[in-house]
Parts: C-alpha cells; structure tokens; sequence
DNA sequence: ATGAGTATACCAACTAGTGAATATACAAGC
DNA sequence: GCTTGTATATTCACTAGTTGGTATACTCAT
C-alpha cells in the first residue's frame, strides 16, 4: 500500500507537468522534459516505459491538487450553497487572466487525444472530472441543496464550457457569466427546499 | 469580392479538414494533407505560406456550414424555443455517437494551440464562436424569449461543457442534460415574458 | 516566351525509443 | 576489513524515421 516516494520520478513528473501543461504535450519532446528534470531521456524510459505512459503519470498527479483546490475555493466563501458555487468561478476566472494560464489540462489532452480515446491519460482525465463531480454533488448535498446529482453535473458543465471558451476568447467574462447562471442554478433549488 | 474557385486549394483544404479534425492538428504532416489531396507538399506550399496558414483556412472553412446545422437543426424542430434550442442539443447528442465525432474541431485546435494566442488558427475558432453567439441571440429575440443575449452566452456555455464532457467521457448524457438545462433556462424567459 | 502551377529531390533539425556500459548501494562470505 | 555478488539507477551514443520547409526544374495554356 505505502509508495515510494522516488525523488527522481518526481522530478521527471514534475517537469512534464510543467512543460505539458505550458506548450501541449504533443509540441514537448521527451528530451526536454529530461533535460528540464536535469536528467537523461534514457533515465526517463527507466522510470516510464513510454511518453503515453508519462503523460498519465501527469495528469494522475494533477487529480488530487486541483480537486483540493476548487474545494478549498468553496470552503472558504463566505454565504450559502450558491456564493459558494459562484466563488469557484470567481477564483477561476482570477487565476485565468494570469499569462501562464492555459486552460484545463485534462480537457485540453482529451482534445489533443481525441483520435486515441482509450488513451490512459484520457482515461485519467475522465476520472478527475468524474471525481469534481461527485466531490460538488455531495458538499451541495451537505448543504441542504436539492437534487444535488443532476445539479452538480449542470455546474460541471457550465464549469467545462468556462474553460474553453475562456481559452478561446482570452475573456474573463465568460467564466463571470457561467459563475452566474451556477449561482442561479444553486438558489432555484434552494428555494425550492426552503419553499417546501 | 468574388472569389476565384481555385480547385486545387479547395482540394487541399478537404484533405486538412479531414485529417486535421479526425488526427489533431499536430498529429498530420503537411505530406500527409498533400498525399491525401494527390498533390505534392511543394504545391501544398504554393499556395499556402506554412502550416499555420493551412490550419486557418481548415477553420475558417468550417465557419459557415456549422453555423449551417445548427441553424437546420433549430428551424427544423417542432414547439417553441425552448424545444428548438433542445432540439440542436439533441442532434448534437445523435451525431457525437458516431465513432468518426472527435468533438468540436475550434476547441480542439485552440487546446493544442493553447501556447500560441495569437495563431490564426485560434482567432478564426474565437470568431466562430461568437458568430453562433449572435446567430443564437437572434434567434431566440425572433421568438420572443427575453434576456436573449445573455441567454445566449449560457446556452454556448452548456454546449461547450457538452462538446468537452463528450470528448472526455464519451457519454451522451452528458449531452443530453445540457440540452435539459438550456431548454429550462429558456422556458424560465419564455414564463417571464408570459406573465408579464 | 512567359508566368502560373506542379513535380522531383533534397535538407537540417528533430522525434521516440534502445543497446551497452557504467555508477551506486548494500549485503554475504571470509 | 576486504572482496565479491547483485539489483537499482544513471549515462553516452546511437538508430531509424519524420518533420516543416525549400532549391530547382519542368509543363502547358495563353
């Protein structure tokens, strides 16, 4: 069950992760990525028996720190379910005016993987956004909010279509405009419970 | 204004729309669109000046017959606006099926050209998008919905989330709920301006 | 014979992946 | 304490193929 922690993997991870993330993985050679880890390709091919394999070692390494991040964004919001589901958005829209920021990297590999759709790192990406799913269904659940499953799958959508059409347009004002149409979402079923 | 019909470039464009939206755009070499069209890469490069150059011509030439569909599949449904705006969803969902659906080829090429904001490539996508914006905010001020405008914008924000769920999930239901949260954010200003 | 369009042949750079040698760590035998 | 054995970890040098782009020459209608 205990892992080794393997320092040089995740030096290599964390330099894919990196490069990746900044210029697509299909416009980064494994040769940077070893050289950006200060490391040999042929030591990379030691730890990952190929560049597919690496870039799910990627994206299985983003799952954990993106979920706690967009958890930490809803736990520290002030007011109810519905400014709460906004302040994702608001925090989302923040960080994606930052230069570095590129998308999301699990939808923006499924798009470069498109043509291999048994990919693991698809596959990966499927489940990090299976796992913001059901993590949203069940703290708007925790919050009294009423059919929490159908609703936590139309925020993920509006959240999904937020980041490509952020990355399209270069304009914040479509994460501002999802954020809204989520918090009004939220509050239709919390009217409806409070109503009842 | 007029346009010479050119054969040759159109050939060419064909052979990229194909492999580019079935392969990825980073994924098919200028050979492989210049074998495809019967032509050698030295008159691929004739008439256009690098890849780049080809790429935006393959979007730009989607432009108008997506726009197309999606307006065949509005005006052709039955009901009101809300079940013509489900409606696309619905044929959305249908055609996503099919094994040769890679998602929607301007978010695709605007997620490998994520590092390039300024590409060609990714202004066409942006202008598409906002092209079906408008063209849908049209639509709904013609029946009579209100807020059309910034109905618009939440309905190509459930689309986009529904081009993207897809990709990544190859689920339909995914598609579906989306057409589900348009059509009841639709009826929602369709009530409004009938009890009014 | 001129110029738009097409073809052959080529280039230098880069790509994912590998073979063989080497370095390091640690334990066993004596 | 020293040697030897063995598994892990790392490097250098290489292959075989692909890439975007180009120099040059040919074709053919006007």
């Amino acid at each position: 069950m205990s892992e080794k922690p393997n320092p040089t993997r995740k030096r290599l991870v964390d330099a894919a992760t990196k490069l990746f993330y900044a210029e697509g993985i299909g416009r980064v050679s494994v040769d940077a990525v070893a050289e950006k880890a200060g490391l040999t390709k042929r030591t990379l091919y030691y730890h990952f028996k190929s560049k597919d394999d690496l870039i799910a070692a990627y994206l299985d390494g983003r799952d954990q720190p993106n979920l706690e991040q967009m958890a930490g964004w809803f736990d520290a919001a002030g007011g109810g379910a519905d400014k709460k589901v906004e302040a994702i958005f608001t925090n989302l829209a923040r960080v994606a005016r930052h230069p570095k920021w590129k998308g999301c990297g699990f939808l923006r590999t499924a798009a470069e993987l498109a043509a291999m759709p048994g990919h693991p790192a698809v596959k990966a990406g499927a489940r990090h956004k299976t796992n913001f799913e059901k993590w949203l269904a069940g703290a708007l659940s925790d919050h009294d909010v009423g059919e929490a499953k159908m609703l936590a799958r139309e925020i993920v959508l509006l959240m999904d279509g937020a980041f490509s059409s952020m990355l399209i347009h270069h304009n914040p004002d479509y994460v501002t405009a999802a954020g809204h149409a989520a918090a009004t979402l939220v509050r239709a079923r919390m009217a409806g419970k409070r109503g009842a």
